[in-house]
DNA sequence: TTTTTGACTTTAATTAAAAATTGGTCAAAT
DNA sequence: ATTTGACCAATTTTTAATTAAAGTCAAAAA
């Protein structure tokens, strides 16, 4: 369908605003503009502004699994997955953090009812895929038995915890210093080093 | 000295000002008042509002620490430890809760500086209180060998980071729910545990 | 000398009104 | 089915006026 294409189009110009300028500071004509066509016509394709930056997070949660699939097709433990997801974590939130910061400032016109339930999904697609990655490794024998939903539930708000300890010291300044973002996950990966070697099974000597 | 007695006072009078109304919405001059003094004169015992502020923030973290060791004295083991230290930790930030979310979001006449130094104190503090447990641990052959300053260091930033991600869950509302506080320390607790277990020393068989 | 204060200055927060911008609508055109 | 110019209502931004609060100081009180 052409109609789906156009739609696929705007929400692709609307990421690269969202992602340079913030979300508030991106107006709905200029993404008609950079689409070619009127401020109408553009409400023709999204109900209104809060439709479309969710469909542009939506796109981004689906493209950053498929960026992981790819590239963690032949990961054997769950140490080796999990730091992969966090590899592709850094790279999307490091490339589109500016639409990361503004969703959580976002204005009086964005409905902050379906922002909220958006970042609730978003969250609960990334704690689906820990559980994936942890079932594993306890069908491998990797990992003890333990209650996977908790387990993985944590450990996504233990990530996103830590993100949010570096990314507020660096609040004050318009945007973030270089290496934040390596910092963050390089601290992610050795949490989830010592966290993952906390729910290992003991070999048998 | 009788200087010194009172400056404890004005401390503690400020403290229940700040934790019931926050820091910005406290005057030197209703401080004064609480007091029985004039505002000029307050300002005899503190230069100005900012080493107020952090002169109360010093005396919250060192009794924070009495009341641990108090507790604390006779825990055996690492787990026991660090958990007694999240109920003090709980305890005071739910006391405290509007002093440290203000202290955030600080009017221009504090200086940012100071108060980004005395968060820093604060945190040092913390991170040598954890290494001095994961120290024994390691001493009475419970962990392995590690690098004690960056473990404790990350483990502060992950109870840190637990806290934050729950409390920007609230920060719409003006207080945050009272189940909340108990919610992170038991986050953190969960946490603790699999955290500790991945620093375990495998017992020979 | 140490402590205290009233009167003062300066800086910052608050408020209110005006102007500009932006999200969103609709009948009509393509 | 798609597109648009013209339009409205709501929001943000700006500006200036007002208020309030931080901080100072010379002089008094202890």
């Amino acid at each position: 369908m052409a109609t789906d294409s156009r739609q696929q189009q705007i929400i692709e110009s609307a990421l690269r605003r969202f992602s340079h300028f913030g979300i508030n500071k991106t107006t709905m004509g200029e993404i008609a503009e950079d689409n070619g066509v009127s401020k109408a016509n553009l409400y023709y394709y999204f109900p209104d502004k809060t439709a479309l930056v969710i469909a542009v997070i939506k796109h981004l949660i689906a493209d950053s699994y498929n960026t992981y699939r790819e590239r963690a097709a032949d990961r054997a433990n769950v140490l080796t997955c999990l730091n992969a997801w966090i590899d592709v974590r850094r790279e999307y939130f490091e490339k589109y953090y500016l639409l990361h910061v503004t969703l959580g400032t976002a204005d009086n016109s964005l409905n902050m009812e379906q922002l909220t339930n958006i970042a609730t999904y978003a969250q609960s697609m990334e704690s689906k895929m820990t559980s994936s990655i942890l079932e594993q490794g306890v069908q491998n024998g990797e990992l003890v038995t333990m209650d996977i939903g908790a387990t993985s539930n944590i450990y996504v708000n233990i990530l996103k915890g830590l993100a949010m300890v570096y990314i507020s010291c660096e609040m004050n300044k318009d945007l973030p210093e270089l290496g934040t973002f390596t910092t963050i996950s390089n601290q992610q990966k050795l949490a989830t080093e010592i966290f993952v070697n906390g729910l290992r099974k003991q070999k048998k000597q």
